[in-house]
DNA sequence: GTGTGTCTTTGACCTCCATCAATGCTGAAC
DNA sequence: GTTCAGCATTGATGGAGGTCAAAGACACAC
C-alpha cells in the first residue's frame, strides 16, 4: 500500500507538525500506511457528526472546516492550505467529527486512518509528541481567532488577514487572495457585503483590491491599523 | 514529594480527561510528582509569554484564561472550574504560554510540571492517549465558542450559558451564577452593560436575574430561544 | 447611623455590521 | 456577438452592541 509522493508533496508533508518532526525511518513507515485522496471543489471529506475514521494532510489545494447549526447556517472554523494537517485531534476524542470538512478547490490529500494513528502513538513516543505538538498548534490558532473576534473590528480582522499573507514585513507588496471572497468573509466572521465595505475602508491605509489581488502600499501601516484599538481606529477614518 | 489529596479532591482529579482515564497505579505514580498550589483571587498563575513550565488541574475555585493585546484589553478565552485541567497543550508547543491564567477566586490547584508530563508521555502510551483526549476536548470547546461568537447574538449566548448551568433538561430551576457578571460578560464576548441588557431581554423568555441567582421558568423555552436563528429571535425579541 | 468603594443597572448616543434589494462585472455557453 | 449565471459591489435601513456618564445597590469600615 505504498504511497508515491512527488518531491514537492513530500516537502509539504515535512512542513506539518504532525509528521514533519519524525525521523526519516518512522516517517516512511507511517507513509506506507496512508492513502492519497483527490477531491473536486465542493466535495465533502467528512460531515459534522460522522464517526471519526481518519485525519488528513493537505498536499495541494484548500479545505475549509465549518460547523453547521440547526438553522443551517455555517460558521467557518478554519481554512487550510497545503502543508497543514487537520482532524488529528478528533481521532482522540474517540467520537464524531465536531466540524465538517469540504474541499474548496481541487485538492490532493494524504489520508491517515484512525487505526494508523492509534497504533503509532501506542508504539512510539516520538509520534505521540508530534501529535501533541500539532494539536497544540491548532489550539493556539483557535485561541488567536477568538481573541480577534472579540477585540477587533471587521476591517481590522481583514487587515490582519492581509498582513499574514504578505511575504515581506515592511514596504509594499501585491498579494493574491487565496480563495474567494465569500469564504474569506466567513473565515473572518463577517458577511461578503461587509468584507467588501472593509476593503473600501482599507483604501485609507493604502490597500487596493482588484479582482483577487490586493496591492498594499505599506505593510507597516496596515499592521498598525490592524493593531489600533477600536477608538483610535474610529478617528483615523 | 507525596501529595495529600482529600477524597473529594481525588474525585475532581478523576473527572479530568487528563488523569481520569489512567489506571490507579499510574495515577498515583503521577500524583507523587505533583504539587499543590493555593491562590488568592486575582493571583496570576502564569502570564502570556512566560516560558511554559507546568500545567494545572483545578481542585477548587475558578480560573480564567485570557489574552492581552497590546492595547491592554483582555479577551477571555475560557473560565475553568474544579475538575478541569488547563495548559497541558502548551507544554507540547515547547514555547511560551499563549494566554495568561488568573485565579478569580481562592483556588486550589494541582501543578504538574513540564518534565513530569514529558517523561510520562515518553514512558507510557496510556498517558499519551489521555493527554491527547484532553487537548482534543479543549479544542472542541474552542470550536464551539467560535461558532457561538459567529452565529448567535449576545442574548442568545447568555441563554446558552444559562442552560448549560441548569441541572435539569426541562422545567423550571434556579441557578447561582458561578462568577461575577463582568467575567461572565467577558467569557461571552460582550461588555458588562450589554450583559445587563441581555438579562432584561431574557425576561421575555422567563428568566429573572437577581443578585447572583437566575430563576428560569422553563429551561426548554430558554433553549429554544438560544437556538433560534437571528431573524426569528428579532421578532420574538 | 454615615461615608466609601465596588459592582450593576439604566439612559443617551453612535458605530459596526447584517439584511435586503438593486446593480455591475466577468466568464462560460451558445 | 448575446444571454445567462454567479460573484462582487453599492445603497438604504435597522438592530445589536459599544461607549460614556450617571445613578442605584450593596458591602464593609468606621
Amino acid at each position: 500500500m505504498t504511497v508515491n509522493l512527488a518531491k514537492n508533496e513530500l516537502l509539504q508533508v515535512k512542513k506539518t507538525a504532525l509528521l514533519g518532526g519524525l525521523s526519516e525511518d518512522l516517517l516512511f513507515a507511517v507513509l506506507k500506511e496512508t492513502h492519497i485522496q483527490q477531491t473536486k471543489p465542493g466535495e465533502l471529506l467528512f460531515m459534522q457528526g460522522d464517526k471519526v475514521d481518519a485525519c488528513f494532510i493537505l498536499l495541494d489545494g484548500w479545505v475549509k472546516l465549518y460547523r453547521l447549526n440547526h438553522n443551517g447556517d455555517e460558521a467557518v472554523v478554519n481554512v487550510f492550505c497545503r502543508g497543514e494537517s487537520f482532524a488529528e485531534a478528533a481521532v482522540f476524542s474517540m467520537r464524531n467529527y465536531p466540524v465538517a470538512a469540504e474541499a474548496v478547490t481541487d485538492a490532493r490529500l494524504l489520508r491517515i486512518s484512525c487505526s494508523t494513528l492509534l497504533q503509532n502513538v501506542r508504539d512510539n513516543p516520538q509520534f505521540a509528541f508530534s501529535m501533541l505538538a500539532s494539536t497544540s498548534q491548532h489550539l493556539q490558532g483557535l485561541v488567536r481567532q477568538i481573541e480577534q473576534l472579540k477585540t477587533y473590528t471587521g476591517a481590522q480582522r481583514v487587515a490582519r488577514f492581509l498582513t499574514s499573507l504578505c511575504p515581506v514585513p515592511e514596504g509594499s507588496c501585491t498579494i493574491g487572495l487565496p480563495y474567494d471572497k465569500a469564504l474569506i468573509a466567513g473565515r473572518l466572521g463577517m458577511k461578503p457585503e461587509s468584507l467588501s465595505r472593509a476593503f473600501v475602508r482599507l483604501r485609507n491605509v493604502g490597500v487596493r483590491v482588484e479582482q483577487s489581488a490586493a496591492a498594499i502600499s505599506s505593510v507597516g501601516r496596515l499592521r498598525d491599523y490592524a493593531n489600533e484599538d477600536r477608538n483610535e481606529s474610529r478617528m483615523s477614518n
